[in-house]
DNA sequence: CGTCGTATTGAGGAGGCTCAACTAAGGTGG
DNA sequence: CCACCTTAGTTGAGCCTCCTCAATACGACG
């Protein structure tokens, strides 16, 4: 933790620095003309958010909290990347979520944390105090309803990840893993693989091995080109797409 | 449907009977000397509620939205079991998630469905007109509260069937379901089993004989009985633990 | 330039899937 | 009330994929 303001209030310069960091980005509820993925905070939301918001910085494999801990506060990423997953009794631990920028994590169950968190990649999270955080939704209308509307999004997304999971065929798990990298990926560039190899296995429930031979086959396969350890290029979009979507 | 009640406000006789089934069941956010799972509805909610919600019956195998809908209403199962479920591009559907009493369901995305739900067993629902919810949640304090800490117990369901379909085993996943379904069994008994071993395997990614293969093991090895095809009954709790818990 | 964590590749084995035949149960109409 | 039909469930044989174990290569970082 390099930054790390505590106190109820933030001085302006502090708040500044949230205020911008501030976002919550999912699909809305609702239908409307506009496109997919929205910011559900309004401007107000964000000023009075950055007035009480921490902003943290953690290193690649940093904890930013650990399943079992009290939960004092929840996170908002605000840029980089982190792994969400939960320790197994056997020892082992499971990925049960990438959260990037504009996620949230942290929400408690019974007063404690349900799931550690760790950064894969350097990491800035805006921390909110779940005290003030409650109080603030109290007095500050729309603003529950955003973070309810934020958690309907992750839910929406643990469904899919549970599809995922549901595949037998380690390939097609892969490609729709990369198909979801892609949706964070500036356009035009390759997709950017922020995690380890062994990451991606435990969220696909895969082995290690597994992951390296299927990306082996991808790019055998002339679908996939893999630059690197961490970025993948879409070679072939027809047969990609029909690999993510077959089963 | 049975019974569909339509309109914006109920005679008495209607809200009295939709009063004693709005009920949403989970985990509290915050800690508390209090155990386990809760109503997060109060009575002044209940009767909010109840003026302008409709009950719906429905039969096994009834519809109760389709998947891409104009989501019209969020529903809360009432009474019996539905399943969720999307539809694969190829055809095949994966099953979501259960919805027992005490669930919602027919959250939307873009003002649409974003999966099918339907009955398992006769159900009743209370259904909620999403206009008339979003326009409660607005005035009435605590509302939207107690959606948002729902919702955050069915992301916690969701990331807990994501980390069934990470084993590798069957018997290990047909273990972890049947656990699932022992919290919802009346103490004392045997465990309820209402899903057909088709769902059971949609719900778990294993194929049909798998399941049955999978339970056939657990009765020979002593750990399960099976009474017909909707009863199971633990008979070593200590093996069935370690099966539950291992990996 | 060495070292540790991460990644890759190979051989062998286990588990689950597919295909196919068959049984049981529930529901409908005569 | 029974016969029939449709859906759900069961069992077996063989194949295929992915896991495990083990050895080796790579690469970031000090």
């Amino acid at each position: 933790v390099l930054v790390s303001l505590d106190g109820t209030t933030n001085p302006a310069g502090a708040a500044g620095a949230a205020h911008r960091r501030l976002v919550l980005r999912g699909v809305p509820l609702l239908g409307s003309t506009s496109p997919g993925i929205v910011d559900f905070l309004t401007e107000t939301h964000r000023h009075r958010l950055a007035r009480h918001a921490t902003v943290e910085v953690f290193r690649r494999r940093d904890i930013v909290f650990r399943e079992g801990e009290a939960a004092d506060a929840i996170y908002i990423v605000s840029d980089g990347v982190v792994k969400a997953f939960r320790h197994l009794p056997s020892g082992k631990r499971r990925i049960v979520a990438f959260l990037f920028a504009g996620d949230v994590g942290g929400l408690p169950e019974s007063g404690r944390y349900i799931n550690s968190v760790q950064a894969i990649t350097p990491v800035t999270v805006c921390r909110l105090d779940v005290g003030v955080l409650t109080e603030m939704c109290d007095n500050t209308p729309g603003l529950e309803h955003a973070f309810l509307c934020k958690i309907v999004h992750e839910l929406r997304e643990s469904q899919r990840h549970a599809v995922i999971l549901g595949r037998r065929d380690a390939a097609g798990r892969l490609a729709m893993l990369l198909r979801l990298l892609e949706g964070h990926a500036c356009a035009g560039d390759g997709i950017p693989i922020p995690m380890t190899r062994s990451d991606i296995a435990s969220y696909l429930g895969l082995s290690l091995e597994g992951v390296v031979r299927s990306m082996g086959r991808l790019k055998r396969d002339g679908i996939i080109d893999f630059h690197g350890r961490h970025e993948a290029r879409v070679l072939d979009r027809e047969r990609f797409d029909a690999l993510v979507s077959a089963l």
